[in-house]
DNA sequence: ACCTGAACACCGTTCAAGT
DNA sequence: ACCTGAACACCGTTCAAGT
């Protein structure tokens, strides 16, 4: 059977979430493809912008319109959003956090949060620093967050003891005097003050 | 000629400042060692406990002794060594958020932070969330950071147009009313009130 | 205690050739 | 345009056996 691109893309997201980053090898995707290994590459440069594109299609299958018309609730919406994208696939937020680190790929949530904050006029140039931050927020967070829920929901030895890792109220980030504040376990909330 | 655990590790920080932690396999580092990979195993039962002895031998060798008193103040001091540490051999944020992320290993700048953030006397259980969100920062700002410098270093097509990430004043995090501030580039702040 | 030899079960990637 | 066949240069890990 002849595939093309976004065939090769749906199944690796299939074996994403049935058998983990781990193993979504070129091997075992062109397996489930029924197709030889090298088939992909006909797709594909390499198993980077392979993933790039997974990551890609996870984040595209997340979003949501921004309802809020005010930039602050915006951003809320942005990372509370990215979270739950990460959180809807196995690994998810490892594979999004690997292909932004490598940097080709899964730009759109900072795109989004430099959007967003524009109107909130930080200082200088400081709103790619605020998007950067609110990103390595939300991204370690959210590995924390599905990696100890991926063990839990793996039938170890029981639930481990660690605090469960939560933006529990009262806690935020400020950025010139705008104080962007975690609100709900698990999302970023945002107010202005502080 | 034979080793013991110690000279192993050693060695292992050799290659992983030398060639990534990509290259850091264990057939490499056999190779460097100028034994078999399977002698190996005698000294760590997987290639993830070598991992977690390597990011530990990191974090040792960039530890300094808290000069301040206050907590607020010990709390930069433990952010900003992390950093440090971290920048100092190749691809080390990379390994020591892979320790941690992978549960074993690295451990000691989460409790440092937890220690230090105790007499702060934050609200309920907030303590250990804060302590994990400083790490959460620290770790995905020396991320990029490194990568960047490494980028830029590695004499690619010259260096790229995107901002330099760094904590720049005025940005940081507020915990229970205490503002965890952002100093100078590279460092995490921190001060009362907000 | 520390190591070898040999094997097992895999990887990503390239490339000429086929349809 | 999409794929096969075959190869290249690797991986981590196990285990009986050697000193």
């Amino acid at each position: 059977m002849r595939h093309h691109r976004d065939d090769v893309v749906r199944h690796a997201i299939d074996v994403l979430d049935a058998y983990g980053l781990a193993d979504l090898t070129m091997r075992r995707l062109a397996g489930e493809l029924d197709v030889r290994p090298s088939a992909l590459y006909h797709h594909f440069r390499d198993k980077q912008s392979l993933l790039a594109a997974v990551a890609d299609e996870v984040l595209r299958r997340g979003a949501r319109p921004l309802v809020s018309s005010a930039w602050d609730e915006q951003v809320v919406e942005i990372c509370s959003g990215l979270r739950d994208a990460l959180l809807a696939y196995r690994d998810g937020a490892e594979l999004v956090s690997t292909v932004i680190a490598f940097g080709l790929g899964a730009s759109r949530p900072y795109d989004d949060l430099v959007a967003a904050l524009g109107p909130a006029r930080l200082g200088s140039d400081l709103t790619p620093t605020a998007a950067r931050t609110l990103l390595h927020l939300v991204l370690g967070h959210t590995l924390d967050e599905q990696t100890h829920l991926q063990a839990g929901s793996a039938g170890a030895i029981g639930d481990d003891p660690r605090p469960r890792s939560d933006f529990a109220a009262g806690l935020g980030l400020v950025v010139d005097g705008i104080r962007l504040r975690a609100s709900v376990p698990g999302s970023v909330g945002l107010d202005q003050g502080a």
